[in-house]
DNA sequence: CGACGATTTGAAATCAGTCAAGAGCAGTGG
DNA sequence: CCACTGCTCTTGACTGATTTCAAATCGTCG
């Protein structure tokens, strides 16, 4: 839809709104930001960005779509340690790395934007305010590998699913108290069941439950959620480890330069 | 033993040792770091240091003994999210965050030196190639709460324990390739059940089956690997995720202050 | 000795994985 | 339009891993 009518925000924009959405900045800022290079481009469903122990060169932003970062396991599998989205910054650990720690690859049609290691870092340098917001991106982020943790360890594969489809639900930006909430929810099974530690078969039965307890429906790429107070109760869910503070209203906003 | 004999080196020194492990740093940096006011203390098994939603004032740096830090879960259990020993810093996030988003507390007799976050902020800003050390120490810890990830999701009981016992050998820095390695493990069958998300009672039985296979022993408080080719194919063990680059020798050097 | 925490053990119940196969659905090419 | 292919989803039966419940042992410390 978007690629079609070209209905993206200029990357400079998404970048602001992502690493403003916790850290006030100010024109300054957005100035820094608009004398980036960004190289954009569109990769298909799993074609990847960047590959474990390769080395890297820049840092990318999601325009739209979404990735998964993952770590191989020997046996072939592998572990997906985190579902990025429009406006994530995709792990800046790059910044500072030369050797990349996971696999990320495009979960489907996916639009990003490249900066460049040495220019990104060049005005983070010159901008301190931007390093924060950068660092405390970075600092949330550990926050949810954190509570994924925590919700996957040791816990029933009931309550790992409606963690997961909670923590989705506040990150659309879907934070209703009460009615449906609907999302897209672009994984399939399979994969839902790479982030819980599952096996396909099991999370095929845990989705059923829930759908069954009347939690949760789930239609081609969407889900709904019909009762956000008993999927949280199942889920344990609190979303203060998303650090969200006040509201996101201007989360894409930025300001005019003079 | 350190107590007795007031072996514990300054809390700058062990600071310094800390960020320059994998950034270097220079005598200026030292100089920075000297600067600061550093209150030791010295906290007895179980008191904590910070609490999960509570405000935090500063920053600790571990002088000696072990800390963990978790998150609770509504039934009355806990996911341990970390085990930090000596020359850690404990979670940087604070420097940004108001509110904590972990308990931590003493594993056992913990020696700590606090710093206050706005006087450590300082030193940052005036030094970034601080903050840069600052940052990459945070990012090598976030990599190894995704590998704790990925090694707890979905594998069996055996291999993570196994992988934990490889990750604290290689961060005690024995890293020898053949022979035994020894090192001391103060957390308790309970404590190792809770990191890994198992019960105690399989706890037990994963280690005793370790221990009957002749990979390790465990003594009192002090564990050996008898065979850690053996330990680290039932892990599935890489260190890459440990960031460690080149050899840790100059971990604890510090240049002299002209 | 008595108390407490840590560890160990056994047996039964439950959860999740494995194996195997079929059903639904979209895209491809004839 | 249809047959074919490939992927996702679904289901059943079975096996194995892990938890749960319960109780005993061991060691340290006062």
């Amino acid at each position: 839809m978007y690629r079609v009518f070209g209905l993206l925000p200029a990357p400079s924009v998404q970048l602001f709104g992502a690493l403003s959405a916790r850290v006030p900045l100010d024109e300054a800022d957005a100035a820094a930001l608009e004398t980036l290079q960004f190289a954009p481009r569109t990769l298909r469903r799993g074609e990847s960005i960047a590959e474990e122990g390769h080395a890297i060169q820049n840092v990318s932003l999601v325009r739209a779509g979404y990735a998964i970062r993952y770590r191989q396991t020997s046996n072939g599998g592998r572990q997906i340690i985190s579902v990025d989205s429009a406006g994530d910054i995709i792990d800046p650990s790059y910044l500072f790395f030369d050797r990349c720690d996971q696999t990320v690859e495009a979960l489907i049609t996916l639009d990003i934007a490249d900066v460049a290691v040495p220019d990104l870092r060049k005005v983070l340098e010159a901008r301190p305010n931007l390093m924060k917001a950068l660092i405390v991106d970075t600092m949330v982020h550990a926050s949810i590998t954190q509570q994924w943790l925590a919700n996957i360890s040791g816990r029933p594969a009931r309550s790992r699913t409606a963690h997961l489809l909670c923590e989705f639900a506040v990150r659309a930006g879907r934070r209703g108290k009460g009615g449906i909430i609907e999302y897209e929810l672009p994984l399939t099974q399979t994969e839902l069941a790479e982030v819980l530690g599952l096996t396909l078969v099991h999370m095929n039965r845990t989705l059923k439950q829930l759908a069954s307890e009347g939690l949760i429906e789930r239609k081609r790429e969407r889900l709904s959620i019909l009762d956000i107070g008993g999927l949280e109760a199942a889920a344990d869910f609190s979303a203060r480890y998303l650090h969200l503070g006040h509201s996101s209203r201007d989360r894409r906003a930025m300001p005019r330069l003079a």
